[in-house]
RNA sequence: GGCCCGUUGGUGAAGCGGUCUAACACAUUGCCCUCUCAAGGCAACAUUCAUGGGUUCAAAUCCCAUACGGGCUACCA
């Protein structure tokens, strides 16, 4: 029997031999320095912060050098995939408006993108290592095999398939033969090279070389269901697909050894790796990972129904990724994400604790700058979806809806007091008579004159097309008259003397427009709510 | 048990042997400005870089130990 014949009766039925691949994939024509890069998720469940921070790292640095970012999807593992879920991360990305160069859903000439429409490929290169004498079946069962890791953990002796502990290594072409027709199972596991006092080292170009142990464990590379394990799928894929620049989580530092091993004994050139920090969350003394199931805010989803946009997470994780970014930004406030360079090794190298303020104080710089035409759109779009009564409001007069959003905006300084869409309606919903109207909110306390004297600066005094300093000149001039004092010091000297300062004469305004004595400049205020509807607003407030 | 990685204030974090009584940003607090709030301006907030040793004229920075946190050690990724 030649080398060929055995490895077809150990995995049968793959239709092509490795060297159609290696022709099938060429390799791509790039420029010196164009990166290929991919995120490469399992389908467990919507896109999180996690996987939209490394995948941001990814397209990033793709973009930059005019390269390739993939998006592969790691599904070799059945008992991970959740249902829908490979869709789902597709229309995640698609619908944050995050489009990867090729990958699942996005085309490509290197694909299939999905590992388990992949299982021929992976098999065809399994049958080159076996007919190299480099892979053999291995038939231990489950029992057996933690049998051994117990034996192995009670001697305090290294856990694992190596050495004397690969008893299927020895196995002769008959024995083999002769447990396949007695139907039992087998894994195909790699003939380890390697020798556990050798060191290897992983020049990782965020954290810097590492130096490890060789491996010299005999690792699975198919399954016993023909699937690919994790760390051959890689060598192959990344191998196939071309990659030029693995970026992943550093939980997979511990296994480049492992990788390595592969790409070498395949024959295959290494790409260059950067492991990234995870983004974590602290809970009392604990610092631990970001968790799909446990964090409901860790899912973008959450964010999107809040009205953050995507652009604001996105300057979020930039901020945390290259920690000169945030300054670079500041400094260039016109430019986007895509004009600063991101460099691997200005990656932070510990974890990052997510942090909720920094990311709505980023939110609230970037609502500001926004021109009130551009909010006005967002704000249309989001209410559409998530508040349909507040979307008809703002559309009823929209050049009105436009002016209140404008407000202390289209200024050097502009407010900072939106940091979500979902706070639009808290901060203005009094500039519109019929929510105001359902109002049940109480006024908070004020010093308040006689009724008379407001209407009578409305009649007499306001004019919507005073400009501001007029405005303000007049209703000072006003209160004055009206006994309100103009001088602090004066009016402390024998405050029953007064209505008040003049400023308690604003503040009755303000919380006859409002109900808060909290508020943007009140001249704005009355400007556009109008006569009629303020002296409403009077009549109300004194009944 | 073995093998890696990390540890700077409430938070992110700069720092790569002297210029560190430690940049910057967020948060917090106070003052100023002011019709209120927001914004803005000013100021306060680590005399100390997990702990203990060592190297050095000099250490947050280099070395070693310890503690704590994290990862890997699966036919999971």
């Amino acid at each position: 029997m030649t080398n060929k014949e055995y490895a077809d009766i150990l995995l049968p039925n793959v239709e092509h031999d490795w060297t159609y691949y290696e022709e099938k994939y060429p390799k791509r024509d790039l420029k010196e320095g164009q990166m290929v890069t991919r995120f490469a998720p399992s389908p467990t469940g919507f896109v999180h912060m996690g996987s939209l921070y490394a995948s941001f790292l990814d397209l990033q640095v793709a973009k930059q050098t005019n390269g390739i970012c993939m998006l592969r999807i790691e599904d070799t593992d059945g008992k991970r995939t959740v249902e829908n879920g490979v869709q789902g991360i597709i229309d995640d990305f698609k619908n944050l408006n995050i489009n990867f160069t090729e990958g699942m859903g996005f085309g490509g000439n290197y694909g299939p993108y999905l590992q388990s429409d992949r299982k021929d490929i992976y098999q065809a290169y399994a049958k080159k290592l076996i007919e190299e004498d480099k892979a053999y079946p291995c038939f231990a069962t489950e029992e057996y095999l933690n049998e051994i890791r117990e034996y192995q953990a009670q001697k305090k002796i290294r856990i694992g398939i190596y050495k004397k502990y690969a008893k299927d290594r020895d196995l002769s072409r008959d024995e083999v033969l002769e447990k396949i027709k007695n139907g039992e199972k087998y894994v195909i596991r790699l003939k380890s090279p390697g020798d556990f006092d050798n060191k290897v080292v992983l020049h990782d170009l965020i954290k810097g070389d590492i130096e490890m142990p060789e491996n010299d464990i005999d690792e699975v590379i198919i399954k016993s269901d023909g699937l690919p394990t994790y760390h051959f799928a890689h060598a192959i894929d990344d191998h196939l697909m071309h990659t030029t620049h693995v970026i992943r989580g550093d939980e997979w530092v511990s296994s480049y050894p492992k990788h390595e091993q592969f790409f070498k004994v395949l024959g295959f050139e290494m790409p260059k790796y950067a492991h990234i920090a995870p983004i974590s969350k602290r809970e009392g003394n604990i610092v631990r990972k970001l968790s799909k199931r446990k964090d409901e805010d860790a899912a973008i989803s959450y964010y999107v129904k809040k009205g953050i946009p995507t652009e604001v997470i996105r300057l979020y994780l930039a901020t945390i990724c290259n920690y000169d970014f945030e300054e670079w930004y500041t400094a260039n406030p016109t430019k986007s994400i895509d004009d600063f360079t991101f460099e691997f090794n200005k990656c932070p190298i510990g974890v990052t604790v997510f942090d909720i303020d920094k990311l709505m104080s980023i939110s609230k710089i970037y609502f500001s700058r926004l021109k009130n035409t551009t909010l006005f759109d967002m704000l249309d779009k989001y209410t559409k979806e998530y508040d349909v009564d507040f979307n008809n409001i703002i559309n009823k007069d929209k050049e009105y809806t436009l002016n209140i959003l404008n407000i202390e905006r289209d200024i050097e300084r502009p407010r900072k007091d939106i940091g979500a869409l979902e706070e639009v309606k808290s901060s203005i919903w009094y500039m519109y008579p019929e929510l105001f109207d359902k109002n049940t909110e109480e006024y908070a306390e004020v010093k308040a004159c006689d009724k008379q004297i407001v209407i009578d600066y409305l009649n007499n005094v306001y004019d919507a097309n005073d400009d501001q300093e007029t405005w303000f000149n007049k209703v000072k001039e006003f209160a004055v008259n009206n006994n309100y004092c103009a001088d602090k010091k004066v009016y402390k000297e024998d405050p029953d003397k007064y209505n008040g300062m003049v400023s308690d004469f604003c503040a009755l305004l303000r919380i006859i427009i409002c109900k808060k004595n909290q508020s943007p400049n009140i001249y704005y205020l009355i400007k556009y709510l109008g006569k009629d509807e303020l002296l409403k607003r009077v009549e109300l407030f004194y009944k």
